[in-house]
RNA sequence: AGAGGAGUGGUAGAGCGGUUUAUUGCACCGGUCUUGAAAACCGGAGACCCUUCACGGGGUCCGGGGGUUCGAAUCCCUCCUCCUCUGCCA
């Protein structure tokens, strides 16, 4: 959520950053935000000053009653009624209007960074770095749902028994694989100084709108109507709000979080020509980074812990590109963010594995999470998170890319979380 | 899930309708003293909104929400969380 001051102060740079979004009634709602501020500025001034009275009074009427002079009291009493009835008017009012202004401030994205290129969708993001070769493939090279059958590693027709579309079963050496990367990206995050947090996959509504999946993506998660719960699409969400209403002491900083959570996703209206196999589920495991900063340094951090998955990237032999995003593109909270693509192969097709964006202050003054500065006052702090990584995709890539006539060659790297070298045969 | 008890500032814990602008201890910060520190003494300290160039002024906040009252931390309703006992269960 963008801070009424900040667009108060600063239109003509909002209204700016906003056109790169290429959205259409962005000034229509910045102007709504603005008037209903103004009123609610009004409203707040003529309240306070009429409590600021009634309360006086009061206190008259409380010393009147002591010693003893009822009379003088009742007739102030009196003469209060009417100005109580219009505060507690007033009351509502500036209720309405804090209401109003919270729902249109909702609805209005983060603005994005000055080096973020303006832009419609995907086809306006910038390609900033490649790195590895695109390995060339026999011309029987098998894409990836073709191989998780040859060698019943993951299994959807039974997940489609058991629960649904998108909801695949890991078997064997299929599953034995998913814990050596969710340990993989664990410990190799550790080895950074990430603190390790394990938290619930259920989140309260305040929590969704926290870290601005609600209202926004209402309808993207989940929803356990009984309990009011909804089930987290990412480690983001639960993570970021360890620190709501939270305000932290300079000397706390930086917090640097990493989280294995299933993530789930409901994905609806989103299954298209290219959904196939693993490119896109309901539920998939995911590591996820999460860094809270001053906002002097946030930018820097962004860059270095892009630069800590491409060096898992590396690290898997995966050839990938990383974009980064034009404004049309760029998620609703963030203010930019960078893609990591993986190539797959026998699909000959880029595969989205991270995203790592700085969300500026939008989910901090959302979350209220702030920082106690050197001159002992309280301050937004910038939010930053990132897929450290998600599997599925790198699954898809891995058995596309490493696969050989004897079975799939494990990366090096894993072999110690493995215990074996090549997904081949059954177990 | 049922019965009972409790939620107050960083923490412990008083207050239970009107000198509460929330007592006090500890922790914290500043000062005096000291070469420095400790001790002692003195002082300070929260968050949010409105207003002001600023100094300052006004309002809100005692788990959340609602109510009673001229006046609520204090009384009532409701929800949440924690503790104790009982029940159930990985």
């Amino acid at each position: 959520m963008l801070q009424i001051n900040v667009i108060r102060e600063n239109v003509g740079k909002v209204l700016e950053g906003l056109k790169k979004r290429n959205m259409r009634d962005a000034e229509v709602l910045v102007n709504e935000a603005l008037t209903v501020d103004k009123i609610r500025r009004e409203k707040q001034k003529e309240h306070d000053d009429l409590v600021g009275e009634v309360n006086r009074i009061s206190k008259e009427v409380g010393n009147l009653m002591k010693s003893g002079q009822k009379q003088q009291a009742d007739e102030m009493i009196a003469k209060m009624a009417s100005n109580k009835k219009v505060a507690s008017e007033l009351g509502q009012e500036l209720l309405k209007a804090e209401e109003e202004l919270q729902r249109v401030l909702y609805l209005i994205p983060n603005v994005p960074a000055d080096k973020v290129p303006a832009g419609k969708g995907a086809e306006d993001n910038l390609n900033v770095y490649q790195h590895g070769q695109i390995p060339t493939l026999p011309p029987d090279v098998q894409p990836h749902w073709e191989l998780i059958k040859k060698y019943d590693i993951i299994d959807f027709d039974l997940g489609n028994k058991i629960s649904g579309a998108g909801f695949p079963v890991y078997k064997g050496k299929g599953a034995k694989f998913q814990r050596a990367l969710i340990n993989f990206f664990l410990e190799e995050a550790s080895r950074q100084g990430y603190t390790e947090i394990q938290p619930p996959i259920v989140v309260n509504k305040a929590s969704g709108y926290g870290t601005g999946q609600l209202p926004d993506k209402e309808g993207q998660m989940y929803f356990i109507a009984e309990d009011e719960l909804y089930l987290i699409p990412t480690a983001e969400v639960p993570i970021t709000n360890l620190y709501r209403d939270v305000i932290l002491n300079e000397q706390d900083l930086p917090i640097r979080h990493v989280g294995y959570t299933p993530c789930f996703r409901r994905e609806a209206g989103s299954w298209g020509a290219h959904v196939r196999g693993l490119n896109r589920l309901h539920q998939f495991d995911k590591v996820e980074i999460v860094q809270i900063r001053k906002a002097e340094e946030s930018y820097e951090t962004l860059e270095a812990m892009c630069l800590y998955v491409q060096g898992l990237l590396e690290k898997l032999e995966l050839p990938y590109r990383k974009l980064l995003l034009c404004g049309g593109d760029t998620g609703f909270n963030s203010a930019m963010t960078y893609d990591l693509e993986v190539y797959a192969a026998a699909q000959q097709r880029w595969l989205e594995v991270s995203s790592v964006s700085n969300f500026e202050t939008f989910q901090a003054s959302r979350l209220k999470l702030r920082y106690k500065n050197k001159e002992g006052k309280t301050q937004l702090l910038h939010t930053l998170n990132g897929s450290a990584l998600a599997l599925p995709r790198i699954v898809a890539a891995i058995l596309e890319n490493n696969q050989t006539p004897d079975g799939i060659r494990v990366p090096k790297v894993l072999v110690p979380y493995t215990q074996f070298e090549m997904i081949d045969a059954k177990l």
